[in-house]
RNA sequence: GGGCAGGUGCCAGAGCGGUUAAAUGGGCCUGGCUGUAAACCAGGUGCGAAAGCUACGGCGGUUCGAAUCCGUCCCUGCCCA
């Protein structure tokens, strides 16, 4: 890494481009790194079976130290998930079965190997990355003695003074399980420094309470010192967290959930205001570079998210799929390339590959025999949410087929050879096959 | 365990026997303008071609007719123990 060549702290790496909200000692951790590899963590929620925009961050995060020649670990919450985080939240959680997490870990684990080294030496010297569960230590917990040995160093006076007690006190309430969440996470804390030498636990800034936490009971049973360093929490400009379409659908770093397609639209969709911290962020290209790219304003900016969309899903799902997406991206929104898809099935056989970024929906050719409508195949693409909602797009002219406006999608959908273009709205699109 | 107040559409929040698929606001979607940006303007926003169907925590009841009344169960908050 050019900064690390140069000399840099990580510490300083990491607040320059902008991650960096509150760090509990910001002297002692840089002579913590300065000193040899520092062991440092994140937790991750295992709630679903695949990582997201939004835990992005953290993992870029992660990433970077370990290319400071640091060691990260990726935690999967099992343990802590069976508790639930109160943070934030207006409401319990529905607690998740151990079933569930399970099967969600072993989904997530695999995706921090594109960002991650766990092998070690990837980076020059760095030590390997590890994944550890916390399940593996949480569930054997014996309940007196957790109350006597870590539950006495916590004060119920300052929990409950904490903004995230309070908050849920005020409101909805809290329930026991949920008040004990803080400890559990600083446990965490402890067991790592215990047996990983963990010096640095890291997250999002909703988790410097729960970090300090920890701070604070390893210094308590073990006098001994640790560190806390949060993210701040990053918003698009309309103040909706990262991660999420519009429509609060959230963008998978599982290419089967969002396609490679919809994730570099995602990025390529960035507001003019962030694309210069996204870059900061979800990239590892140099200050310099970014500066370049962002000293422009208005329509010039477009290269800049082209750049920030083209790495972004390079990073997480490779080269050729950020080729693929940039250029059916390209395609389906020039105007000219539009029509020439659309009209010319020789050109669109040269796009297929690109094409299929998109993942496209199967219609097979007896369902066309039988006159299957232009609605049915619009709600089968999922573009639509049924054959109503078809209908309402289509009377307000926001449904088209290999670029042209349908006003009647009660007619059968007719395919050309190749693949299909169906439209939806300005940015939605897929693609229909006959097969 | 007792008392009180509540559980309505994605969210907030009206409605309190029929004219309520359910006010209003936010969100979201579509169109227009644009740069695949933001802002702004307009329209739309349960399913169904329609008849109609489903929906106001669950179940049961009263009634010609219930989100609205009664019973019961579950859940939440506040107060008391």
């Amino acid at each position: 890494m050019i900064a690390r060549a140069a000399g840099v702290n990580p510490f300083d790496y990491l607040r320059e481009r902008g991650y960096v909200q509150n760090v509990s000692d910001a002297d002692g951790l840089r002579a913590a790194f300065a000193e040899g590899p520092v062991t440092a963590y994140i937790g991750f929620d295992p709630s679903a079976p695949s990582l997201h925009v939004g835990n992005l961050l953290g993992v870029m995060v992660l990433a970077t130290l370990q290319r400071f020649g640091h060691r990260p670990i990726a935690l999967g919450g099992g343990g802590t998930a069976l508790v639930g985080d109160p943070t934030g939240r207006t409401s319990a959680r529905d607690l998740i079965t151990p079933e569930a997490i399970a099967r969600n870990l072993a989904g997530v684990l695999p995706q921090f190997g594109r960002y991650l080294d766990f092998a070690g030496g990837r980076f020059g010297d760095n030590p390997a990355a590890l994944l550890l569960n916390n399940a593996d230590w949480l569930m054997d917990l014996r309940y007196i003695p957790f109350l006597r040995d870590i539950g006495r160093h916590f004060s119920v006076n300052e929990m409950l003074a904490a903004e995230t007690y309070k908050t849920r006190l005020e409101s909805t309430g809290l329930n026991f399980v949920e008040f004990n969440y803080r400890l559990v996470q600083a446990y965490d804390f402890l067991h790592l420094f215990r047996e990983r030498g963990c010096r640095l636990q890291m997250g999002g800034s909703d988790q410097w309470g729960n970090i300090v936490a920890g701070v604070d009971l390893i210094r308590r049973a073990e006098a001994a010192k640790t560190f806390a360093l949060v993210t701040p929490l990053i918003t698009t400009s309309g103040g909706e967290k990262m991660g999420k379409t519009g429509s609060g659908e959230r963008i998978w770093l599982d290419p089967d959930q969002t396609s490679p397609f919809n994730y570099y639209q995602y990025w390529v969709n960035t507001d003019d205001s962030q694309v210069g911290n996204f870059l900061r962020f979800y990239t590892f290209l140099p200050e310099d570079r970014i500066v370049d790219l962002t000293a422009v304003s208005g329509a010039a900016l477009r290269e800049a998210k082209r750049v920030l969309a083209w790495e972004a899903t390079a990073l997480t799902h490779g080269p050729e799929a950020a080729e693929n997406a940039q250029r059916a991206s390209e395609a389906l929104f020039s105007h000219d390339r539009a029509k020439e898809i659309a009209m010319n099935r020789s050109a669109t056989a040269t796009m297929t590959a690109e094409l299929d970024v998109i993942h496209p929906v199967r219609v097979s050719a007896a369902e066309v025999s039988s006159g299957i409508t232009l609605a049915d195949v619009f709600v089968r693409s999922e573009l639509c949410k049924s054959r109503g909602d078809a209908r309402r797009l289509a009377a307000q002219g926001g449904l088209s087929v290999d670029d042209r406006r349908i006003s009647d999608v009660d007619a059968p959908f007719l395919p050309t050879e190749g693949p299909t273009l169906l439209r939806a709205g300005k940015k939605r699109f897929k693609t229909v096959v006959i097969g």
